[in-house]
DNA sequence: CGACCAATTGAAAAATGTCAATTGCCGTGG
DNA sequence: CCACGGCAATTGACATTTTTCAATTGGTCG
C-alpha cells in the first residue's frame, strides 16, 4: 500500500473517522491504525459493480453514491440502502454467501480498499474500534427496518422519504447543508429504491416541484425546502439518529 | 429468579440453545450460563405489547409468535419481522431510544425475561457466547433486507413468500416439520407483514388455496406443498440460512 | 450529425384499496 | 341450553393508485 502523509489522510478518510466516531470517540492512535489500513482510493465509473479485487477486502466508499440492490427473478431490481461517502460496505455477495445482494455505483466513485483480516485484527485489538463497526452494523440494521415502514406509505411519501434519508446522512457527514441540498440521483435509480416504476417516480417529483418542496436544475435533483418535505415524508432523524442510544442500551458484545 | 433443575432448563430453553447454536456450538459451560440467565416464563395473552418489567429485561419468546411492528402516522401498522419460538428481542423500543418500532404477541405467547448487564457480562466473558449474539443481529438484517427486496414483488408472491420463511424458520426451530406446517397467524396480521390490505390477502389466499399450495382448516393456515409454494414465492432458505458463512466471512467483531 | 440516455407525457390496463354487507365461529353470560 | 356480541373471513361493487406501453423531447458526448 503506498504511504500518506498523516495530513493526507486526515483529508481522505475524514468522513469515514467521522462516520465511525459517532458510535463514540475514538483515540488518536485508534483513528491513525484506522485509516492506516485504508488503501490507494480507485475510481469506479456509474453503474459499475464494486468488486474487491479479493474477497478478502472491504471498501470504503470516499466519493459518489453506491448502492445496496438485489435483482428479482423478473429483473426488477431494487436497491435496499444508499451507499455515501464514509460508508464501509462488506465484499459483494455471491463470493461469500448465498445472498442476493450486490453492491454497485450509481455515479462515478472513489473507491479505497482495506484488508478484511487487518481489519478484524484491529477490532479485536482496540475496544472503540470493535464498538464503532458494531455500530456501523446496528445504524445499517435500523435504516433497513426504517425502509421496510417506508415501503407501506404511498409513493409520494415514499419518494420523499428517501430524498429526506438522503440529506440527513450527506448532512451528517459534512456533505450538505441543512437548507438545500443537491443530489446526484437518476429517477430511475430513486424508483428502484422506491420500488416503483421510474415513470411515476417523474409523476410524483411533478407534485414535489409544485409543492415548492424539490427542484430540478443542471440534472440534479435539489431539496429546496427540508422541513417542509420531512413532514411530508413523515422523517424523524431521530429514528436513524437514535442508533447510539440504541447501542447503548443494546450493547450485548461488549466493547471493553 | 426461581431455579430449575439442568433438565428443566434444557427443556425450556431447548429452541433458544439451537438458535444461538446455528453460529457454532457452544460449550457445556455456555450453554448452562445462558440458561441460567432465563427468568421465569410469563403468559402474554394475543396482541400485546412484550415490556419487559424493567427495560434493563431482554425478552425471550419461548412459545407462541410475535412480531415487530410500527405504526404509521396514519394509523397503518407494518409488521417488520415475525418473532418465533427460541427468538430473542431487546426491550421495546419508546424506552431506550427514539426508534419508533414495538414488539407485540399476535397469538397468546410464553416469555421470560433476561437481565441486560448479566448477558453483556457474559457476552464479553465468553467468545462463543459474543458470536452467538453477533450472528443472532447479522441474521436479523439478513431478513428486513429480504424482506425489503419482497416488497418488490406483486402481493400474491409477496403473501407467499412469507409463508415460506415462517415455514422455514419454524422448521429449523424444530418446530415444523419439512412437509405440512400450520401457522397460527391471522389474515390481517398477515397483511400487515405483507404491506397490504386484508381484504386483498383474502383474496391472494384463494388463489393459493386452489393451486393447492395452502389450505384453511379449523382457523390454521396450512401449507400443504412447500416446495411449489417456495418456488411460487422466489424462496430460496439458503439466502437466510447463510447466515453463518457471512459472520464467518464478515467475522469483523472477533469471536475470541 | 447521430446515438444514447434521462425525463416527460398520454392513454389504457392492471393491481390494489376501500366500503359495505354477510357468514360462520367461538366464548361469554343469562 | 341458548342468545348474544365480537372477531375472522369472505364477497361484491366501486374508486384509486400504479403499471405498462408508446411516443416525444432535450441534452450530452463522441
Amino acid at each position: 500500500m503506498r504511504s500518506h502523509s498523516r495530513r493526507e489522510r486526515s483529508c481522505l478518510g475524514g468522513a469515514f473517522i467521522r462516520r465511525l466516531e459517532r458510535a463514540g470517540t475514538l483515540s488518536d492512535l485508534e483513528q491513525e491504525v484506522l485509516l492506516s489500513l485504508v488503501g490507494t482510493p480507485l475510481d469506479v465509473a456509474a453503474r459499475q459493480a464494486i468488486i474487491g479485487q479479493h474477497a478478502e477486502r472491504i471498501c470504503l466508499v470516499m466519493s459518489g453514491l453506491a448502492c445496496r440492490y438485489a435483482t428479482l427473478p423478473d429483473g426488477t431490481r431494487r436497491i435496499a440502502a444508499f451507499i455515501i461517502p464514509g460508508d464501509l460496505v462488506g465484499s459483494p455477495a455471491g463470493f461469500t454467501s448465498g445472498l442476493p445482494w450486490r453492491v454497485g455505483t450509481l455515479i462515478r466513485c472513489s473507491v479505497a480498499g482495506l484488508s478484511r483480516p487487518d481489519l478484524c485484527t484491529l477490532s479485536r485489538t482496540y475496544p472503540g474500534i470493535r464498538r464503532a463497526l458494531q455500530w456501523l452494523m446496528q445504524d445499517e440494521l435500523n435504516r433497513a427496518r426504517a425502509w421496510l415502514l417506508n415501503d407501506s406509505q404511498p409513493s409520494l411519501q415514499r419518494v420523499a422519504y428517501l430524498l429526506c434519508e438522503l440529506q440527513a446522512r450527506l448532512e451528517a457527514a459534512g456533505l450538505a447543508g441543512q437548507g438545500a441540498c443537491e443530489l446526484s440521483l437518476s429517477q430511475a435509480d430513486l424508483a428502484d429504491a422506491a420500488a416503483t416504476s421510474h415513470v411515476h417516480v417523474s409523476r410524483v417529483l411533478q407534485t414535489l416541484f409544485s409543492e415548492r418542496l424539490v427542484s430540478l436544475g443542471h440534472q440534479k435533483l435539489t431539496i429546496t425546502d427540508v422541513p417542509r418535505l420531512r413532514d411530508l415524508a413523515g422523517f424523524d432523524p431521530g429514528h436513524l439518529a437514535a442508533g447510539v442510544a440504541e447501542l447503548e442500551a443494546n450493547d450485548l458484545l461488549g466493547s471493553g
